[in-house]
DNA sequence: ATGCATTTGTTCGTATGTATC
DNA sequence: AGATACATACGAACAAATGCA
């Protein structure tokens, strides 16, 4: 007879586990309240040094937010990616994830959307598509905010239209690393922009027509011109893999 | 003159940026420790409760780890997706991500990561791809336990030749969610494993003759049909969408 | 619009189990 | 084996913020 070993699981820990599983069995549903402090002290047993602990946690996982003074106690909140974010950042710096790393992997779920997108758009998702080029277009001389914001928009439609959340969200984190390393240096280039929109054009086309595999290649190709010139050129190469 | 609205930012988080950024910036490398909890309320002028409540949330997004005791003090942590995983999961859990979903992502990963293996592999790693089919040969009637362990093995080593950390850890992530989901359904099924050996040596094969093209269709393919039974109907023709 | 009661944010003191030297 | 320093956990207290009558 084998004996496993203890594992020594904090008080916190516990409380944790416990509004953790409520929450993901939809015991608890978003905008839905905890009870006070010191109404959880009493449920757990526990004192209110081990309750907050176990909320900060929570709270760092972005499961409930707290404000102080609020009678009604911690809200559950919604899921928002902002703890994968986050993570993703840390990753990002710590481990020194490279811009070429971060490229690639962009154009990889991009042109995974593409692909499903030109597959299962409805009518309303292409009409956002449209706007938003539109919109890319008409700020192409208001400076390189308005630009990248109409540019968001483009590829969160497509996201959206790929009918997966998992690839519309890691989309949605690992372009808003990219802007944020690219920031500064993004100076406005009229003649990159005006390439870049017809670039997006040419992608809608394909989307509109069906064509997958065409939207996929040129989405990637796409991306890949607009970011080239901030990639540094060793990295390169393995960008260019993904357009043969 | 417009003023921005002050956000009053509790203290703990103030302590958990600056440590935070202190990792980030490699002055805190991993193994090293910091101060003891009592140094800690010195150095930042706060209570020991508050620098409790920062060392939780930061022991939540996996950089610190402290245990009772340690004379050391916490210690810094080598950073792991554990984070990353965690809020995954429970995106998975609580956004109701379907299966299918997770399985696309997955194809969608694998089949890049094949296709920058096939252009980027060392002999190295291909000797490690070898093994692994190897070893899902060898352990095709030792039940499912171990076969998985071998296809795991497979999928991690082209992961790695990708070249791609992040695509490396999605791809670890993910795959880990859905082994879960389908754990207990997924029975010995001899005639499957089997197939599912001789698919992964089309690929390899593909992989070690260079060509990324084949490599990433096939491993799109070998996926699909690995887990289509486990796949609702409905959501299988997104998934087809890929083969084509 | 003004208090009032309640809640969170934070502090301090204390007791207990545990790891290291 | 003992001493020391540590993290864990408890409880009481005060200030600041919030919601409601």
């Amino acid at each position: 007879m084998r004996f496993e070993p203890v594992r020594t699981v904090r008080a916190y820990e516990r409380i944790v586990e416990q509004i953790e599983e409520a929450v993901e069995r939809g015991d608890l549903r978003p905008g839905e309240r905890l009870p006070s402090e010191r109404e959880l002290m009493v449920q757990f047993s526990v004192s209110r040094s081990t309750v907050r602990e176990a909320l900060r946690v929570l709270q760092a996982r972005g499961l409930v937010r707290s404000r102080p003074g609020d009678p009604n106690g911690a809200e559950v909140q919604p899921f928002t990616p902002a703890a994968l974010h986050k993570s993703m950042t840390t990753l990002a710096r710590v481990d020194e994830l490279s811009i070429g790393e971060l490229v690639q992997f962009r154009m990889v779920l991009d042109s995974a959307a593409n692909l499903l997108a030109a597959r299962l758009k409805t009518p309303e998702q292409l009409a956002e598509m449209e706007a938003a080029i539109a919109a890319m277009r008409a700020s192409a001389d208001q400076g390189y905010e308005t630009f990248s914001a109409a540019d968001v928009a483009f590829h969160d439609a497509v996201a959206r239209a790929s009918g997966n959340k998992l690839i519309e969200i890691c989309n949605d984190v690992v372009r808003s690393i990219v802007l944020n390393l690219v920031a500064g240096k993004l100076a406005d280039a009229p003649e990159l922009m005006e390439r870049s929109v017809r670039h997006h054009e040419e992608v809608l086309e394909a989307v509109r027509q069906g064509d997958g595999q065409s939207a996929a290649r040129l989405a990637r190709q796409t991306m890949y011109d607009y970011y080239e010139t901030y990639v540094p050129e060793a990295q390169r190469d393995a960008l260019r893999a993904l357009l043969e």
